[in-house]
DNA sequence: CCAGGGGTCCTTTTT
DNA sequence: GGACCCCTGG
């Protein structure tokens, strides 16, 4: 068999960057130019070719989808032989080096991952012990600008003295500056303290070893070959680092991106990654993309218009050979409920026209509030939906408090999850006793945890200290008969019933704690807690079907593994598989890397998009518009067949109404590309009987199933 | 000292 | 729907 002779079905562009092997590759992926399949058969090219064992191919990407997907395409084109190939998240890959290395950061072997959550906790703590006023301060904003130096790998030493240098200058700085550059060090205390890294560790601390450590990157490089990227426009900083170390001397790196669809500068990507790649990576092939396989030519002509306006871009210009289409539909709407009406009409009036399915539609907004109106108007109009992405599953409060409990036995010195079920469901420990025990601990140069172990009467009243030690128990006895269900897990396959760990949980939540007692009145945060186990129980199947035949080294389910990957994977939660027939309801930057036949676009207003934090220039600067524009790009360029956008008049936000201007996008947009309609233009009474009726037979339907 | 009820404010985008 | 605060009653 000739090398090449797998790769028909691919342009010319895309075997180019297929067959490009060796060396540092630039791969300008357009939208929808089919850069996954491009990615896929690399993989089973490298393969293939014998130029490396799959064990030796690791492709990094950003999300667990996008992962997932990958993963699955790549088996299904190169079957078996494709199976260890390594495809994994940043995240996830950190995680990986850390628990194989982190011994010499004096990591824990066993780190909890902290979330935003979990390090607003943290920063409370600390910025308290240095006795801040925190009611002052917006600590979310607090630690945004501690990831972003983190991110940008400055040290809290460093902070404080730029910070100090700025403030020397007689700058106008910022108290924010000067709080954060405080508060940086003693976080990071706080987090080493409850054995924790946050999710800009998983990157930074990773990027360290591999640079302070021979024997890590010895191993990295002997692990691993060569290396794929995808989504490279959004690397920041750290990303790009642990890129170099990863590629090593052999550069065998192939990054594939667009700059154009860059919208995560707000979490510290940084575009130029992606611009000046030939200079980072000397001597780098670049290869573009440029054929648009996915929407129709006035899709792509109205995306290409828009995202025209932006000055700093690799050139390149889109083509397809698919048909013309029918126009954009732009809706001008009087307020947001009459434009979730509007688009509820719609999709169930298309639908039953065209013969289509609910999830060839999706609707997509800038901000997750938007989310609100929609979901009641789907409601209300019996139009199946799926939300994806944000207030999932986890931020629920029962949710959140049964992963508490989780941690804190998983992982005993996670002082933020003990605070935060110490008391859940309420046993007697107040919050004045909380405040005691921390005061108690700094007195006596202990950890939080630590003093709670040796609580005596004295310390707090008897009454207090009696909870105190019944709560110390409680985890006790759960540490030790998750032992025992560890060690079942470890032996035996899961049968038919609940695995051992998640029957575990099961005990945890309904007997030892008494978690779903206190909810029992709410059926769905009982589900909601089930739902948690069935995740476990997921995982425990999951770790057993990816066990290898022989011999080779498998790690068993633990708990502490289960959560690493809870934390990392906020989408666990799709038990109800992808593939359920509902309208997709997401944010524009969740709808990154999907595509639908028909998109919404909804809420095309200043203000919103672009949003009125980009217009204010805290400190994004002039760069903040241009990434909203990308945004709207991002959006036009899901969409296979159709295109509707629309705006408002007027808007509630909080209690009152707000006026709304148009989006100063929507007048870059051609005008014969667009047909301008109001709602009164949808539907005439009989096409509105003829919805009805279908709403009828679907019931039906529905009924008889 | 603790629990529970009833107000207030707020919400960019995410691993 | 949250997180947070203040108030009341045990």
């Amino acid at each position: 068999m000739s090398s090449t002779s797998h790769l028909h079905g691919l342009n010319p562009e895309q075997r180019e960057a297929v067959l490009q092997t060796d060396g540092p590759v630039l791969v300008l992926a357009g939208a929808g130019s089919g850069k996954t399949k491009m990615l896929v058969h690399r993989i089973a090219h490298l393969i293939r070719s014998k130029k490396a064992e799959p064990s030796q191919v690791l492709a990094v990407t950003f999300t667990n989808k996008a992962a997932d997907e990958m993963r699955e395409r790549v088996r299904a084109f190169a079957g078996d032989a494709a199976k260890d190939v390594v495809i994994s998240t940043f995240h996830s890959l950190g995680v990986r080096i850390l628990r194989e290395h982190g011994a010499r950061l004096g990591l824990p072997r066993r780190f909890a991952i902290y979330d935003t959550r979990d390090q607003l906790g943290a920063l409370k703590t600390a910025t308290s012990e240095i006795h801040i006023d925190d009611d002052r301060f917006d600590l979310a904003r607090v630690l945004r600008r501690i990831s972003d130096w983190k991110t940008r790998g400055v040290t809290p030493e460093r902070a404080d003295r730029e910070v100090a240098a700025e403030a020397m200058k007689g700058n106008r700085t910022d108290e924010y500056d000067l709080l954060s550059a405080q508060a940086y060090g003693r976080y990071e205390e706080v987090l080493r303290a409850c054995g924790a890294v946050d999710f800009d560790d998983l990157l930074l601390l990773p990027v360290r070893l591999l640079e302070e450590d021979e024997e890590t990157r010895r191993a990295v490089w002997k692990r691993w070959r060569y290396i794929m990227i995808d989504e490279y426009q959004d690397t920041n900083g750290v990303q790009l680092d642990m890129a170099r170390h990863l590629a090593g001397a052999r550069r065998n790196l192939c990054v594939v991106g667009d700059d154009d669809q860059s919208i995560y500068a707000f979490r510290g990507a940084d575009v130029s990654n992606i611009l000046d790649f030939e200079g980072h990576f000397p001597g780098a092939r670049v290869i573009a993309l440029e054929q648009n396989y996915r929407s129709t030519k006035r899709i792509l002509q109205a995306a290409n218009a828009v995202i025209a306006g932006n000055a700093h871009r690799h050139p390149k210009s889109l083509r397809t050979e698919n048909p013309e289409g029918p126009p954009l539909d732009l809706y001008e709407h009087e307020d947001d409920a009459l434009e979730a009406e509007t688009v509820a009409k719609e999709i169930g009036l298309r639908r039953y026209r065209n013969a289509t399915a609910w999830k060839d539609y999706a609707v997509l907004y800038r901000t997750n509030v938007q989310s609100r109106v929609l979901e009641e108007t789907m409601r209300e109009k019996n139009v199946p939906y799926r939300v994806v992405g944000a207030t999932g599953f986890f931020e629920r409060r029962e949710v959140a408090d049964g992963v508490a409990y989780l941690r804190a036995v998983a992982h005993p010195a996670d002082e933020i999850a003990i605070r935060r079920i110490i008391n859940t469901p309420t046993r007697g420990i107040g919050r004045t006793t909380i405040f005691r025990v921390i005061e108690l601990a700094r007195e006596r140069g202990r950890t939080f945890c630590g003093m709670l172990r040796r609580i005596s009467d004295e310390d707090v009243g008897t009454a207090q200290a009696k909870a105190i030690r019944g709560f110390e128990a409680l985890l006790d006895r759960a540490r030790k008969s998750l032992d025992e269900a560890e060690a079942r897990s470890a032996h035996f396959p899961p049968g038919t019933g609940l695995p051992p760990i998640a029957e575990w949980a099961m005990d945890l939540f309904r007997d030892r704690t008494g978690l779903i007692d206190s909810v029992k009145e709410d059926e769905h945060r009982v589900i909601n807690l089930k739902d948690l186990v069935g995740a476990l129980a997921r995982y425990e199947r999951r770790r057993w079907s990816e066990k290898p035949d022989a011999g080779e080294e498998w790690e068993p389910p633990t708990l502490h593994d289960a959560l690493a990957r809870l934390a990392l994977d906020s989408e666990e939660d799709d038990k109800d598989d992808d593939e359920q027939d509902a309208v997709v309801l997401m944010t524009l930057h969740s709808a990154k890397g999907l595509e639908f036949d028909e998109v919404f676009l909804v809420g095309l207003e200043e203000g919103i998009l672009p949003h009125s934090r980009s217009l204010v220039d805290e400190e994004g600067g002039a760069g903040a518009l241009a990434e909203e524009r990308r945004l709207l790009y991002v959006g036009i360029t899901r969409a296979r067949r159709r295109v509707t956008l629309s705006r408002c008049t007027q808007r509630r936000r909080g209690g009152e109404t707000v006026e709304c201007l148009p989006s100063r996008y929507l007048e870059e947009i051609p005008a014969e590309l667009v047909t301008v309609k109001t709602a009164e233009q949808i539907l005439t009474p009989e096409e509105s009987a003829e919805l009805k009726k279908n709403f009828f037979r679907d019931m039906k339907e529905l009924l008889a199933e």
